[in-house]
DNA sequence: TGAATATTTAAACAAATTATTCATTTATTT
DNA sequence: AAATAAATGAATAATTTGTTTAAATATTCA
C-alpha cells in the first residue's frame, strides 16, 4: 500500500469507526483493526488521536462538498445552481450514514462562525462556492444586488443549522418543511421579481 | 429511590446503554450518568460490571417473555396458542430496539443447550412454555402425541435461531420468508391432518 | 421526635486499557 | 543490491475504568 493512495482507505475506514463509536469510545486500535494495519503504522499517517480525528472529519467535509459540487457543475442558470445546492446539501445526509453520524456525535463540526474553527478552510469551500453563485447570479442580473460575503456566510449558516436540526431530530418532519419554506423564503427575497 | 422500586429502573438503563455500546465499550459510569447516580451507588445493587451485564440480559428476557406471555394467555386454541406465540416472539424485536440491539451485540444470550448456558434458567420459561402449550395440543387431540420436553427445546431453538439470524442480516427478506415456510413445516408437521 | 436503617456520595486505589514511541523487519523502488 | 518507504510488534507512558470505603444524607417507624 503506497502512501499516497492508502490516505482515501484510512479516512474512509477511520470515518466509519468514529461514526460508529464517537471519538471518546473508538480506540486507535479499532481503527487500526478495521484497516488491518498496526497502531503503529496509523502513526505514519497522523501524529496523534486528535489529528486522526480532525483529517477524517476534513475527509468527510471534503466528500460532501465535491457531491454537492458535482450536482451543479453543469447548471448554467445561477437560480438553478443556488436551489439545486441547497437541496443537495441536505439531501447528501440520506445516502451518507456516517457522515450523519459524525454530525450528529459531535455538533461542533459546523460551528458558527467563531474565533478558531479548526474547519474554517473547508467550510470555506461551502462558503466561496456560495459567492460564486451570488456574483454569477447578480452578473446576470438575475438576483439582487447583495452584499456577496456576508450573504454568502449567512445562507452557510442558515443550511448548516438545518443539515444538523433535521438529523438530530429526524423524527420531526416538521422541520423539513420548515427547511423548505425557509428556502422558499431566501430565494424569494433573493429572485427579482 | 427506595430500593424494591428502583431496580426496574436501574436494569431498563441499563439496557439501554449496553443495547448502546456493547458490553466492552460501555462503562459502569456510562449507566451511572444515564440513572443520574454514582458509581458506587450501582455497587449497592450488583457485584461487579459482569453481574450488571447478566441481570440486564435477564430483565430483557424476561420482558420479551411477558410480551409472548400475554398475546397467548386468553386464546383456547393451542394451535392458536402455538402459532401466536411464534409469530409474537419474532415480532417483538420490532418493537424493543434494545433488546434487538443487545441480540446484536451478544449471540450468546441465546445459546444452544450447552453445559453452562448462563440464561438457562429464564430460557427454560420459554420452554415450559412451548412444553404446556404442546401438552395441552395434545390432551386435546389437535396435536400428535409428539415427544414434549425433546419437542419443546426443538421448537425454542429454530426461534431463536430466526430470531438471530433474521435480526442480524434484517436486510435480507428472504430469512423472514424462510421463517414463515419453517413455521408452516412445523405446524403441518404438528397438526393432524 | 430521634434512633435505627437504608441510600447516596465522593474520593481513593489498583488494575486494565489506551495512546504513543521506536528499534527492527519487510516490502518496494531505483 | 543499495536505498527508500512501509509496516510491525513490543515496550512505555498516560489515562481510564472497575471497585472499595468512609462519611454524608435521607427515610422509616417506635
Amino acid at each position: 500500500m503506497r502512501k499516497k493512495e492508502s490516505t482515501e482507505k484510512i479516512f474512509s475506514a477511520s470515518l466509519r469507526v468514529f461514526a460508529t463509536y464517537g471519538y471518546k469510545k473508538t480506540t486507535v486500535e479499532d481503527i487500526a483493526r478495521e484497516l488491518n494495519m498496526t497502531k503503529g503504522n496509523l502513526y505514519l499517517y497522523v501524529k496523534d488521536k486528535e489529528d486522526l480525528y480532525r483529517k477524517t472529519v476534513e475527509f468527510a467535509l471534503l466528500r460532501w462538498q465535491d457531491y454537492v459540487r458535482g450536482a451543479i457543475e453543469d447548471k448554467a442558470d445561477p437560480r438553478d445552481k443556488f436551489l439545486i445546492m441547497c437541496h443537495k446539501a441536505v439531501e447528501y445526509l440520506s445516502i451518507d450514514d456516517d457522515f450523519r453520524s459524525i454530525l450528529i456525535h459531535d455538533p461542533e463540526i459546523f460551528p458558527m462562525f467563531t474565533d478558531n474553527d479548526p474547519y474554517e478552510k473547508i467550510n470555506n469551500n461551502s462558503v466561496n462556492m456560495i459567492k460564486k453563485i451570488l456574483k454569477d447570479g447578480i452578473a446576470k442580473g438575475v438576483f439582487r444586488p447583495v452584499g456577496i460575503t456576508a450573504m454568502s456566510k449567512a445562507i452557510f449558516s442558515i443550511y448548516k443549522m438545518f443539515i444538523i436540526r433535521m438529523y438530530i431530530r429526524s423524527e420531526e418532519s416538521h422541520v423539513r418543511s420548515m427547511f423548505e419554506q425557509t428556502l422558499d423564503l431566501i430565494t424569494n427575497g433573493l429572485f427579482k421579481q
